[in-house]
RNA sequence: UGGGGUGUCGCCAAGUGGUAAGGCAGCGGCCUUUGGAGCCGCCAUUCCCAGGUUCGAAUCCUGGCACCCCAGCCA
C-alpha cells in the first residue's frame, strides 16, 4: 500500500529550523554551566538619531528571535545620551518599526536617560575609589594626550587631584558652573594602553542642549562607553549584542562593571549587514534625505523599514532574509538578488494576481462583436485555492503591453507578431492579422487581430496549445493608474569612497502616468499588495486618494524572457 | 610598523581531528493558459599561503600574507 508522505511534511506554518549561530552556541554554553541562572535577556539598543534600516532588522531579529527561542526576554531600549542629535520624531518612529516587523518588548521600554541618576551616582562611587577624575583639558588637549596608535599617551595633569576635589568639581559641572567642553570627567585607567579606549576614557561631558526627555535637568550628559554597559547591568542583561567596531570596547566595558562590583552582562559582537547596491550608515541615509536625492526617510528606494514597508516588503520577508543570512563575525555584503528572492518568496504565496497594462497599445478585435461583454473567471492565485476567483470583463477593444507585440520578432520571441496567435490569459487565443501606424512618426498605434471563439478559456476548445499568454485590460472598463518602478538606489554594488553620491542611479525611479488596471482594483486600499501578472509585485501608495491610484512596484517577477534577449 | 578582529564556491554560510551542509546567483532539463511558481540535475579532490604534528588536518602547531576596526567631549 501507498503510505501517506511523512506526517511532519504535512504541518503547515512550521517554523523553519533555527540555523546555528556562534552566539547561540555561546548562549548554549551558558545555559550548561548556569552562568546567568538560565536567564536569557537581550536588548535592541538604537540611537534616536535617525530612522532604522535593514541592518537594524539584521539585529532585531538576533536579539528578540534569542529572545523568543530561549523563553527569555529582550528590551528595547533608545541609548538617548546625546541630546544634541536625537529627536522623539526618531522615538516614534523606531518603535513602529520595530512592532511592524513583529517583535513585541510589552512593558520592558526603557531608555538610557531613565538612568542618568543612577549613571551620576555610580560615577560618584567611581570617583570615590579614586578611579576617576575630572580633568580640565579641552577637546584638543586631550587628544594631543591621547598619544597615537603607536605611542602611548601623556597623563592629564588634572589625573592626580584628590577626590575631594574631584567630587567638589564634579558636582559643581553637574550644576552648571563651567562652559559647554571645559571639563570631562575621566575614567583612571592606563594612558599606556595599547587599546586607545582605556587611556583615561572621558565619561561626562558639559553639554548644554535640551533632551527629548529629561529636558534641561542635565547639563552634563554619559559618553556611549559610560552609559551602556551600566545600562546594560541595570537592567541585568545577559547577552549584550553588538556590532564589531565596538570589539576593542569590550575591556572598557569589563573595566567599568568590575570597579563598580555591579552585575556584569556579556558582550558579543558580530558583524553588521551590508547589502550590494545600496548604503547602510545612518549618517549617509540621512544625506541622502537632507540633500533630497530622495523624497524622505520612507521614500521606496531606500534600505530603512519605512522605505522597505512603503515598498511593498511584508515583515515575513525580512524575518527570513534575516535567518537566511545568519550570524558571523566576517565582514559581508549580501547579495541584494538573496533579499529579493525572500521577497518573492513570500509575496508569490500571499499575493492575488491581477492584470495591469504598464505601457499600453490598442487592440481591436475585428470579429468580435460591438457592444458584448463577457465576465470571464480570472483566478486570484494558483498558489492557494482558498483565495478564490474574480470575474474580468472582455471586450471587443482591449490595451496590451507594448512589449507583447513585435513586428519582427526575434527567434524565440513567444508573444504576438503578425499573423502569429497567442492566448489572452483568461480569454481566447487571438491571431494578429493587422498594424495600424501613425502616418507621419511611423509609431505602432493600434494592432488589429481575429480571435478564435471556440478558445474561450475552460471551454472543451481551450486546451489548444499556442506559444504564448499575454495580459490584457478591456479598454472600457479599465481604471487608470499611476505606476512608480523602482530599482536600486546605485548603479555600483559598493557605493563607497567620498564620492558615494555620484552613483546614485538615476533610474532608480520611473514614474509612469498612463496605466490601465482592471477594475476590480476600484476597491482597493492602501498599502494592499498585488501580483500584476507577468510584470511584479506592486502595492498601493499612501499617496492614493478618492479617485486616483498609485502603485509601486516592489519587485519584478524573475524575467527569463529578459535574460535570452539580454544574451 | 601598537592593539583588536576576519580569511571555507561569484555572494552569504555550516563545519569544533574521521575525509567539505544549505541558501542565493549561474548553467542544463521537465512542467506550465504568468517566459511566474513548482520539480529534477550540474556547480569547492579542497578550505588565504608555506611548513610541521598525526594513520588521518578546513579544524592542532609554527611562520607568513591579505583585508577590516580603533587616535569624537558620536554611538
Amino acid at each position: 500500500m501507498e503510505t501517506n508522505k511523512n506526517p511532519e511534511d504535512l504541518k503547515t506554518n512550521a517554523e523553519p529550523p533555527v540555523r546555528k549561530n556562534f552566539i547561540r552556541e555561546i548562549v548554549d554554553d551558558d545555559l550548561k554551566t548556569n552562568k546567568f541562572e538560565g536567564r536569557v535577556h537581550t536588548r535592541f539598543p538604537p540611537e534616536p538619531n535617525g530612522y532604522l534600516h535593514i541592518g537594524h532588522a539584521k539585529s532585531i531579529c538576533l536579539n528578540f528571535g534569542l529572545a523568543r527561542d530561549y523563553k527569555g526576554f529582550c528590551n528595547l531600549r533608545f541609548d538617548d545620551t546625546n541630546p544634541s542629535k536625537e529627536e522623539q520624531e526618531y522615538v516614534d518612529s523606531i518603535e513602529h518599526d520595530v512592532r511592524w516587523l513583529g517583535f513585541d518588548w510589552e512593558n520592558r521600554l526603557y531608555y538610557a536617560s531613565d538612568y542618568f541618576d543612577q549613571l551620576h551616582e555610580y560615577a560618584v562611587q567611581l570617583i570615590k575609589k579614586g578611579k576617576a577624575y575630572v580633568c580640565d583639558l579641552n577637546a584638543d588637549q586631550v587628544r594631543e594626550h591621547r598619544g597615537t596608535l603607536t605611542e602611548p599617551g601623556k597623563d592629564s595633569p588634572y589625573r592626580n587631584r584628590s577626590v575631594e576635589e574631584n567630587l567638589d568639581l564634579f558636582e559643581r559641572m553637574r550644576k552648571g558652573e563651567f562652559p559647554d567642553g571645559s571639563r570631562t570627567l575621566r575614567a583612571k585607567i592606563d594612558m599606556a594602553s595599547p587599546n586607545l579606549n582605556m587611556r583615561d576614557s572621558v565619561m561626562y561631558r558639559v553639554l548644554r542642549s535640551t533632551h527629548h526627555r529629561t529636558g534641561d535637568t542635565w547639563c552634563i550628559y554619559p559618553m556611549y562607553d559610560w552609559a551602556h554597559g551600566q545600562s546594560d547591568s541595570i537592567e541585568r542583561i545577559t547577552h549584550s549584542i553588538c556590532t564589531l567596531e565596538f570589539e576593542d570596547h569590550r575591556p572598557l566595558y569589563d573595566w567599568f562593571v568590575e570597579q563598580l562590583g555591579i552585575y556584569h552582562p556579556q558582550q558579543i559582537e558580530f558583524a553588521r549587514l551590508n547589502i550590494t547596491y545600496t548604503v547602510m550608515s545612518k549618517r549617509k541615509l540621512l544625506q541622502l534625505v537632507e540633500e533630497k536625492r530622495v523624497k524622505g526617510w520612507d521614500d521606496p528606494r531606500m534600505p530603512t523599514i519605512s522605505g522597505l514597508r512603503r515598498r511593498g516588503f511584508t515583515p515575513e520577508s525580512i524575518r527570513l532574509f534575516a535567518d537566511r543570512i545568519g550570524i558571523s563575525k566576517s565582514e559581508s555584503t549580501v547579495d541584494v538578488a538573496l533579499l529579493e528572492d525572500c521577497l518573492r518568496d513570500d509575496l508569490n504565496k500571499r499575493s492575488r494576481r491581477v492584470m495591469a497594462v504598464l505601457h499600453p497599445i490598442k487592440l481591436v478585435i475585428e470579429n468580435y462583436p460591438d457592444g458584448v461583454v463577457e465576465e470571464l473567471d480570472a483566478v486570484n492565485n494558483p498558489e492557494d485555492a482558498t483565495m478564490g476567483s474574480r470575474k474580468v470583463p472582455f471586450s471587443k477593444v482591449l490595451y496590451i503591453e507594448q512589449d507583447d507585440f513585435r513586428e519582427d520578432p526575434p527567434k524565440k520571441y513567444f508573444r504576438l507578431s503578425p499573423g502569429v496567435e497567442v492566448r489572452l490569459r483568461y480569454a481566447y487565443i487571438i491571431k494578429c492579422v493587422g498594424v495600424v501606424k501613425d502616418e507621419k512618426t511611423g509609431e505602432i498605434v493600434e494592432l488589429r487581430c481575429t480571435y478564435d471563439a471556440e478558445t474561450r478559456s475552460g471551454s472543451p476548445q481551450s486546451a489548444r496549445k499556442v506559444k504564448g499568454t499575454i495580459h490584457w485590460v478591456s479598454a472600457s472598463h479599465a481604471l487608470d493608474a499611476e505606476v512608480r518602478l523602482y530599482d536600486r538606489l546605485f548603479k555600483v554594488e559598493n557605493p563607497g569612497g567620498d564620492d558615494w553620491r555620484d552613483h546614485i542611479n538615476p533610474s532608480a525611479l520611473e514614474v509612469l502616468k498612463q496605466c490601465k488596471v482592471e477594475p476590480s482594483l476600484s476597491n482597493t486600499t492602501l498599502q494592499d499588495r498585488y501580483q500584476f501578472e507577468r510584470l511584479g509585485y506592486f502595492c498601493v501608495d499612501d499617496d492614493s486618494s478618492g479617485g486616483s491610484l498609485v502603485f509601486n512596484r516592489t519587485v519584478t517577477l524573475r524575467d527569463t524572457w529578459a535574460r535570452i534577449e539580454k544574451a
